[in-house]
DNA sequence: TCTGGGGTCCTAGGACCC
DNA sequence: TCTGGGGTCCTAGGACCC
């Protein structure tokens, strides 16, 4: 029997804001793009709770957020400072676990069956990690407590904020019942749509659906989607995860048609995805430049090189990308530059 | 109100090789 | 003249998550 615990944050950009900047704790405080006096381009990233009463969320547009509390305090991105303090974070929890998956900033799911062997410590032990995080860094987290990592996630949803929910296997079915099927996590809006036209609008009528059906519209992702909900999940926690891609990108102030401009931002990235890239100590084989044009509409056009690390063959790589795939006929919104296949330093083969 | 930036995984067709 | 099956790599697109 498996006991899996996901933690995750709260707001935790806002959170960390919080932290160096005490006094703006009970005024309502937005991290994300520069509103620009509500002209800017770009979203919230996160609020804090006092900014979320005004009806702004993660995701809103900022200059929408703008028109709805424009003295409220917007402040920029530090993802230097949310990565000293998410490692700080994943320090406190580790001792915790018997497995341990960071899977994002903020986020971690932690295999605790070997620690917990009945349920009614769960609840008292995932007390522990979250006062244990308060007192080493001052963050406030929720954490979900179930018999797989579909389930930790789900009560961690209902968790929030800072409290701790746990959702016992005989309980899943109870739990999942007459919930949205865009609520499991891995169903998004797109598939959400769909499944609402094959007549499956909730979680306990997804749990039901005709298998084959199910396999013939999605192949094997109707099957997982039917497991998840039914709250199966066998996913395994897994330790030792490999980036495996680096990418940058940037969204203009302008749509533009001008290649000089699109092009000293292709060198931009390149360089700083070179430095991430030399950071990670890898090379790579493919270099892909994404274009998004003023519709929304995206592209990708991708090119596979010799393994390389090299920043001119990535930014010479890129810019014929760009001038040999990009239509002229419409203004480019964003650019991006990607690097990926990695071979490690140390696998690779010195040619003299 | 007008939509960022960082990623991951999956699918599918075509090339190419055996 | 007709024509298999498997494997791998490459490219493009799509969906999703935080």
């Amino acid at each position: 029997m498996r006991m899996i615990m996901l933690i995750d944050m709260d707001y935790f950009y806002a959170a960390c804001e919080e932290l160096r900047h005490p006094e703006i704790r009970d005024k309502p405080a937005v991290v994300g793009m520069d509103p620009k006096g509500g002209t800017g381009r770009g979203v919230v990233m996160t609020c804090n709770y006092k900014a979320r009463e005004f009806g702004i969320h993660s995701g809103m547009p900022i200059s929408m957020a703008y028109k709805l509390k424009p003295d409220a305090i917007y402040l920029p991105l530090d993802y230097d400072y949310y990565d000293l303090i998410s490692k700080k974070i994943m320090d406190a929890i580790k001792p915790f676990a018997a497995k341990f998956e960071q899977v994002s900033v903020d986020e971690a799911y932690i295999d605790v069956s070997e620690r917990i062997m009945d349920y009614s410590d769960a609840e008292p032990y995932a007390r522990r990690i979250h006062d244990k995080i308060l007192e080493d860094v001052g963050i406030k987290c929720s954490i979900g407590i179930g018999p797989n990592k579909l389930m930790a996630k789900m009560a961690c949803e209902k968790a929030k904020p800072n409290g701790i929910r746990l959702v016992r296997e005989s309980d899943a079915k109870d739990f999942l019942k007459g919930m949205d099927v865009e609520k499991l996590h891995g169903i998004g809006g797109k598939t959400a749509e769909r499944l609402k036209r094959l007549g499956y609008s909730t979680v306990d009528q997804l749990a039901m659906a005709k298998r084959m059906q199910m396999v013939e519209q999605f192949g094997a992702f109707g099957m997982e989607m039917i497991n998840s909900a039914n709250g199966i999940d066998e996913s395994e926690v897994t330790e030792n995860y490999e980036v495996k891609s680096i990418g940058r990108e940037l969204t203009f102030e302008e749509n533009t048609d001008d290649w000089k401009k699109v092009e000293d931002a292709i060198e931009k990235l390149g360089n700083e995805v070179i430095k991430e890239v030399e950071k990670n100590q890898k090379s790579f084989k493919t270099i892909t430049l994404k274009l998004r044009y003023g519709d929304f509409t995206e592209h990708l056009h991708s090119r596979s090189v010799r393994t390389t690390s090299d920043l001119g063959t990535l930014v010479k790589t890129s810019k014929e990308l760009y001038r040999n795939n990009v239509d002229k006929a419409r203004k480019v919104r964003k650019i991006g530059v990607r690097a990926s296949n990695f071979v490690d330093y140390k696998g690779q083969r010195r040619i003299t």
